[in-house]
DNA sequence: CTTATTAAGTCAATTGTCTTGACTTATTTC
DNA sequence: GAAATAAGTCAAGACAATTGACTTAATAAG
């Protein structure tokens, strides 16, 4: 009973630990590889060709992997590749963002199956549960009816919402995103739904998505910089996703800076200039507006001058936090994404340039400091679906630690 | 000889690999807690009694664990806690600044049992390394008369340098560190030592020193801004101290700033305002005088004018630093070390506040946003000597799984 | 065409490490 | 005293990777 002073410490491991993480490097090593074979996996993981054997036959007989046509490629016995088997695992995305909420189904590498979307009234979470709900339930129908293997091999829910999380927000908010904050929400939707659920926010998602299909896939460490509505980065560490203490790091959006033109000593939040709301508020546009997407595209292909303003303004604040991330990151890449239309974001980025100077300009470059991503207002919603494969299926450290049994008092 | 795609994976584990992590966790364990018994061990590992008691019993052979007096704490047998032996290992931390180099060893516990120091000639680094070699030569005889254990327990050397790494440096450095960056100087100190040799740049050195036996002990996400020669920042990230792709994540004296008072659009790196190299040129002090130190301490006590005007400067940018850092990383805390007099760093920590507006502002903080680490010129050598303990004995990802052996081409 | 070489993959036994469940020991509480 | 509680050990068992020999199937060389 000398529970007064709790003992810190990680958790060990044991042989169960130890298999799970080869399970999971297998798939991973399969997914950036697109297919090897045993022999292949076990030259590239180190493991013994039996070892090998094993877990390919066990993830052969759980369905996520397959083996494909036997190729003869030089002496010795032809080998056999096995792929991942896009059947093998599925999950659900929900985005909820201040004007609309999103769903979407993938499977275990990254296709997208069902989607659904509503306008939420701005009801707060009580009302907005309901009708979430009924919209998780609609996708995970039209799943079923698309990919029927899919009933019983669902391995989470994934939501994606605006952060930051845990902070008294802004009471002016207009959509009381402060008030989804304080709701359980990740207790309703899995009392709800049955699946298991995680909550992140929406660059941390848009993060994840690049990681999985999009610009970011097989970097170790990248930068994704999402531009929706707000703006935030996603911080892909050491192949991970960065969480920071507080589910919150990555919040670039609330980086203080001095504006162009601003008065001296005069620091405003980085999103008042480079996002979505801010380009709303100058085009006088409402934010809520279905057809937003499309407005923007068209004043953006029309040449308004209001937009070139803003681009010109925007593109000076993440010239900025582009050499901030590279400065404090080190990343061999740098995604701009974010639900913009394309010919915006190739504007956007093509203002950008030419880049500030930082330790990112080395001469043995591999892929470019700043690329572009993902644009599509679908990607967070899609990233919110990949964390639960992610979760179940990525090799991580805390995938191998025992998890700790809440003992009897 | 399919070389031509190099299949990239991540490697797998086995039960040596469990076995290992599960050694380390202790050692973090006792670290942490500073003595526990084995059912304390068990409970918080989420292993076994048996398990940690043949682990302990391990540890206990290899002479880095001891056992206390048995304390009877309640009902039920007494228990025996078991505490780290600081001479169960040891290291030496080797220092290159600009105009210096220091050398100090280390036991387990991060206790200084020996150090030199030595003003390294500016002719670059063939000469250099003679001096260096011979400097640790003699900090390890020091060593081994204060420690004779150690002779056969020593686990490392871990250097430290002014970064960023990889980079063509500025020509006009003075101090010509961009040739010592060229040289190959792991594999020189190496053969020469004996030693396994691991280098890293000064502020993850000095992070790496907060957080064996500084402010940020105890901490899984801290970041340490260490205001040198230059300034730069050490991240700890998850318990480990994040790297980057180039080993130059955290140099954020790098970052582009609109400094106070400059004009529209004109950006000048952060370390040109807050850096002692900043300070010496304000103040017309030469940095490579050898009782600089005392100078800066006597200037801060007297309330020179340029002092106070360069830590008006400083914290002005520092602030910015800060709201940065904490906006990216969502960290528990930052800590402010660097090699200045405590006085003035304790001026500039004050002048730094009141913090801005961050999403630190949480009202369930249990550490200060900011707070003062090490102010100990000696801090960096220290965290220089820790790392190669912090590699041999804390709990990593990357010390679970299985090395690959260069296979036979 | 035959044989050597090379590589993929399997088989069966072994090893290392944690787990399990029963047991011993030592202390406090009733 | 007797019961309860907790620390720690013992011995057997389970699990997952390793080891080394073996099989299979292809190309390369003579």
């Amino acid at each position: 009973m000398n529970e007064m002073r709790p003992i810190r410490a990680k958790s060990g491991t044991n042989q169960e630990g130890a298999s799970a993480h080869n399970r999971r490097v297998m798939i991973d090593a399969l997914r950036l590889n697109g297919q090897l074979s045993r022999a292949d996996l076990a030259r590239a993981t180190a493991l013994t060709k039996q070892a090998v054997s094993n877990i390919i036959e066990e993830l052969e007989g759980d369905g996520l992997v397959a083996s494909l046509a036997v190729v003869r490629k030089g002496r010795g016995q032809p080998s056999t590749p096995y792929r991942l088997v896009p059947e093998g695992a599925f999950a659900i995305g929900l985005q909820i963002d201040r004007h609309v909420t999103r769903t979407i189904a993938v499977d275990l590498v990254g296709t997208v199956l069902a989607r659904g979307e509503v306008n939420l009234p701005a009801g707060g979470p009580e009302r907005g549960t309901e009708i979430i709900l009924s919209l998780i339930d609609r996708t995970r129908r039209e799943l079923v009816r698309v990919a029927p293997q899919s009933r019983d091999r669902l391995v989470g829910l994934g939501v994606a919402m605006p952060g930051p999380f845990g902070i008294d927000t802004d009471p002016d908010d207009p959509w009381m995103m402060a008030l989804w904050q304080r709701f359980p929400l990740s207790e309703t939707l899995a009392s709800g739904t049955g699946l298991d659920v995680r909550l992140q926010n929406d660059a941390a998602a848009a993060a994840t998505a690049e990681k999985m299909v999009g610009a970011a896939h097989g970097f170790e460490q990248a930068i994704c910089i999402y531009l929706g509505y707000g703006l935030g980065a996603g911080l892909i560490l050491d192949g991970e996703l960065y969480r920071g203490a507080n589910g919150n790091a990555g919040e670039i959006g609330m980086i203080l800076t001095r504006p162009r033109g601003g008065t001296e000593d005069q620091r405003a939040p980085l999103e008042h200039r480079a996002s979505i709301a801010s380009l709303c508020k100058i085009l006088e546009l409402d934010p809520a507006d279905p057809d937003l997407y499309r407005h923007l595209d068209d004043m953006a292909a029309a040449s308004d001058g209001r937009v070139a303003d803003w681009i010109a303004d925007a593109a000076y604040e993440l010239r900025g936090a582009v050499q901030i991330l590279e400065t404090t990151f080190d990343p061999q890449t740098i995604v701009l994404c974010g639900g913009m239309p394309p010919g915006l974001a190739r504007r956007l980025i093509d203002a950008i340039h030419p880049l500030l100077p930082s330790i990112a300009e080395r001469r043995m470059r591999s892929a470019p400091r700043l690329q572009l991503g993902l644009t599509n207002p679908w990607a967070v919603a899609i990233g919110a679906a990949a964390e639960p494969i992610s979760r179940t299926f990525d090799p991580r450290f805390s995938a191998i630690l025992k998890t700790r049994t809440p003992g009897p008092s």
